[in-house]
DNA sequence: TTAAGTGCAAAATCTTTGCAAATGT
DNA sequence: ACATTTGCAAAGATTTTGCACTTAA
């Protein structure tokens, strides 16, 4: 999926700044989830902290962007779907979450429908599953 | 299910201490699971901050609590069925977190197989449903 | 008796807030 | 020109570490 940052950032009124396009394009350059410390390593030098956690919540909020929460509670950031709104986010893709790398990746998986119990009305479901990703299997295979 | 404090610790080789029974006391009390912060809230004044942190590490690593993050990178803690070990937790059902009341429920519903890719092992699944609960459906009809 | 657990103080992190200067429309 | 956004400083919160004192086995 190609994106363009400038555009997502139009579409979603926000306004266009040189910070606002940097998130953007690191995290689309990876096809899995990055978190934000991560992030905060690569952007270090170009945007303050403060910023990255202002722009992070700006693009959760309008749905540019999907939070992921790992074990230890950190945060890990994919582009959303474009069907995703203010409103709604259509992430129902199961996640992957290596416990060697700590990557986490969105796989072309769905969730599978869950019968909920009386009374209990789900908005959106998360599936996450912990293990060996591929590029860690072989490396450890080969040792 | 009835939880006996004195008897799981000794199962898991650790030394019963009252501020441990206090704190497996209290998980065990509701069915849902509780947040680090309420538990901080319920036990300040018997418990140091610092011991707490110990204590839950402990159990999770242990595997007598199973640990799940909420949106906001909050820990949150359940006691785990009896047939969860150090090296593995069966936590293979549906959490429930209520985006009104914040609760975290464990549900009596089993999560589906799913089928990974290729390369991909996984070693357990979570998943996480969120919406709104049983009695803040109910709260809310009512206004 | 002694190994393990607790509490306190303090360091290290992480997250939020306020405000002046810079930037995009 | 004007409303937003950014960076910096600083406050607040969370989590970890070190060490002397206490406690369970």
């Amino acid at each position: 999926m190609k994106i363009d940052p400038i555009h997502i950032l139009k579409d979603h009124d926000l306004k266009h700044t040189k910070q606002r396009v940097r998130v953007l394009e690191e995290i689309a350059m990876d096809s899995v989830a990055i978190s934000q410390p991560e992030l905060e390593k690569k952007l270090g030098k170009e945007i303050d902290r403060v910023t990255l956690y202002r722009i992070l919540n700006a693009y959760e909020e309008k749905g540019i962007l999907h939070k992921i929460m790992d074990m230890n509670g950190t945060a890990n950031y994919a582009i959303c779907s474009p069907s995703c709104s203010v409103d709604h986010h259509h992430d129902e893709h199961v996640h992957f979450n290596c416990t060697n790398c700590l990557k986490i990746y969105c796989l072309d998986v769905m969730i599978p429908k869950i019968k909920m119990p009386a009374g209990f009305t789900a908005s959106t479901v998360n599936t996450t599953a912990y293990g060996i990703c591929e590029k860690c299997s072989v490396l450890q295979s080969g040792n």
